[in-house]
DNA sequence: CGTGTTTGCCAACACTCGTTGGCCTACACT
DNA sequence: AGTGTAGGCCAACGAGTGTTGGCAAACACG
């Protein structure tokens, strides 16, 4: 019951190797023997610890966005914040590519779109303001832009996209995504 | 040698039942065998035909996108005009989920993320003007843009866009697509 | 009508996958 | 030191996969 200092390494190990591999192949090939190589220990342990390939999974996407409060700031600078604490998000190390895991599986795993859904609407939905429908509505829109960009970015890699920097990226989506936030509908 | 009447009538039954497996399940998960009963034939038979899964998956991807040429309108109507096309190519029957198949399955498939940007650099590149090089990141905006809220319409289904018409979604986006297609970058 | 070719199915192979149970080792605690 | 428990590996099972070869039936054509 109580964990020993070497489980919970193993634990970790378990889980780094199957983020990195999840984010790399999707969840379908990404394979419990493989996460287990690059954890160094045997596939059966990666059973034990987690139960299943889909509870490995579950935990591998169990992720805070930990979005700043919008709300708070002048509306004319909530735009640029998102979209920085967007790319600040993607490519920190912290994270080590939860992201990609999420979006990648979501896309052929039904349980990780779910999943995607209700990140969606817990996290992003309420943190733009009230959760008015127009508030979802306009969240989802800005929530096309910067899903995109990530999928053309970290998943696609379109040589026009990764080329750009961070700050060119803040640059160009700030204004689309501040137009969402505020045009009428 | 020669194509008899039968054979073509399983070979278009096979390529329309392929593209709807690997539009819903995406490459990995949609099975030779659950295509053949699909088609109402043996799976042996998809060999057959196409040689092996890459093989008819290929053929499953082979799209024309059809764009219209762009360059010859007035700048304030591209936007639209391109939005608008963009939309009837995915939801238009002809296609029957042809662009499906190629988006879910590039995310997962290296090979297809490959076909993915060369369509993307054939096609889309081009018919946005010349093939300068400001000419291609602005497409490349574009394609952020319009793949991102395909991701979220038809793939992730995130219900408020899926509950917007296309003419809201039209009027939403044009502008966007208009101000990468114009602004400095 | 006879014959060669196409269309199709059946059965199987070789492989990989997630998952399980048994067994050995190393540590913790009294 | 003795003992129970947790950490770890090995070997295997059962299911599902892409793929192949052989054989029956339907067709085309002389």
């Amino acid at each position: 019951m109580a964990f020993t200092q070497r489980s919970e390494e193993t634990r970790t190990a378990i889980l780094t190797a199957a983020r990195r591999r999840f984010a790399e192949d999707g969840y379908e090939r990404a394979t419990i023997r493989a996460i287990a190589a690059d954890a160094g220990i045997d596939p059966s342990m990666v059973m034990r610890y987690y139960g299943s390939k889909d509870g490995l999974f579950a935990a591998a996407v169990d992720v805070d966005l930990d979005l700043p409060a919008v709300g708070d700031l002048p509306p004319e600078r909530r735009a640029e914040t998102l979209v920085r604490h967007f790319f600040a998000l993607w490519e920190g190390e912290r994270s080590s590519g939860v992201l990609t895991v999420l979006l990648r599986s979501a896309i052929t795993n039904e349980a990780a779109a779910e999943r995607m859904r209700d990140v969606f609407a817990g996290q992003v939905g309420t943190t733009l303001g009230p959760s008015t429908e127009e508030g979802t509505v306009r969240a989802a829109l800005v929530a096309t832009q910067l899903l995109g960009v990530a999928l053309c970015r970290y998943i696609l890699r379109l040589p026009q996209i990764v080329a750009l920097d961070t700050e060119a990226l803040v640059a160009s989506l700030a204004p689309t995504v501040e137009r969402y936030l505020t045009e009428p509908v």
